[in-house]
DNA sequence: GCCATTGTGGCACGACCGCGCTAAATTGTT
DNA sequence: AACAATTTAGCGCGGTCGTGCCACAATGGC
């Protein structure tokens, strides 16, 4: 009864579709991945595509998941070791190179913001690709919330801040960055990037 | 020899078809802005239309320029206001106004900024566009610059503030907070907006 | 009244799209 | 060797797209 035609594991072809699925965007945005694009960056037949993904949507979603849970992977590695009860002394740079891992800092996760970007602006039509991008940016401003209260209690920041307010602040203003180092990368370089978020993070230490 | 067959201002049409495609755009995003769906918004034929603007890309780009100077007309506006030699205790008050002006603070302003995300979003893969969104981007920093500047020589801002540093966290931080009302609209109320805002330029004022 | 100029409307072509559907190749089980 | 399930490949329909091209209407100057 069990059979086995092919020795062909569904999981790892979906995720190397979505992944030819984000080089086209990255290439054409997200109005050029079209089954046939998709295919032929696949090196596939489009009815091979069609039999992992029968709908052209769930193709995009798929990916879109695909890449937010590539994201938070790496974001959770750095949560991690960020948590870590080792010397506090640390933490301080630590944060800073948490928070980092949402830049555009270097040429994986510049792409990585582009391709986000891409599909943050699909999302503003397409309602399902829309609720996965809240739940990203939910959970984006859910981890800062948790390293500032973490850093108000160990002393780091000043007790009297409106976490929330500066969540969202925070969050902004990381996602501002990564628009215009899509835009104008020349501008926006890693070093401005990180001169920025330093300048960020010093206004928040000092008392209001 | 001076021949005008049709009392057309040509200059007004092409306006009023640029209306089309911000309505169209802001209702299907900017891969729904065709020839046809803007004739038809527009109420003309798509022939009509073709005889304004010879390609899709020229509709497209001065649909941006369109918008463009429209948002940048009105903050001409305030910008004038401010730097009018009257009292100078309003001007906190005004600066918060002037830079809330690129928020998304009541209905109009909101579809705009997500009018202008969208050409953003487009601008990544089209050349022309691009250009255009660099520009704007550019003037908004330049206009930063000016009014922190001018806190600075009339001491409302500590001297050794880093102008070029904190017009580029400004800027992200005023397109990071478009791009989530944008997407979540019902989090990032208006309200939420001018806190963030007024905590921002508060946080300018404390010397560094 | 005539005409050149300009605006309007629309047809048709080739290209691309998603998708329903079918056929063939592949391969472990029997 | 024969079979059934899975994977791969692809045809073709109906639709939308931009655009080249043409016919016709409208209108001010002569």
């Amino acid at each position: 009864m069990a059979t086995m035609p092919k020795i062909v594991d569904p999981g790892a072809r979906r995720r190397a579709v979505a992944d030819a699925v984000l080089r086209v965007i990255g290439r054409e945005g997200v109005e050029g991945a079209s089954l046939r694009n998709v295919a032929e960056e696949a090196g596939l037949a489009i009815g091979s595509v069609r039999h992992y993904f029968h709908d052209h949507d769930e193709l995009l979603l798929f990916t879109m998941r695909e890449l937010s849970t590539r994201i938070d992977g790496r974001v959770r590695t750095h949560v991690d070791r960020l948590l870590d009860p080792a010397a506090r002394a640390e933490r301080p740079a630590r944060v800073e190179e948490l928070i980092g891992e949402f830049l555009a800092l270097d040429e994986e996760r510049r792409q990585e913001a582009v391709l986000w970007m891409a599909f943050c602006g699909a999302a503003r039509i397409r309602p399902e690709l829309r609720a996965c991008a809240v739940e990203m940016e939910t959970g984006l401003r859910d981890l800062l919330a948790r390293v500032l209260r973490g850093a108000q209690e160990s002393g780091a920041l000043p007790a009297d801040l409106d976490v929330d307010l500066e969540c969202l602040r925070l969050s902004a203003l990381l996602d501002g960055l990564n628009l215009r180092a899509m835009l104008e990368p020349e501008y926006v370089t890693p070093e401005a990037q990180r001169a920025v978020l330093r300048r960020h993070l010093q206004g928040l230490r000092v008392p209001r």
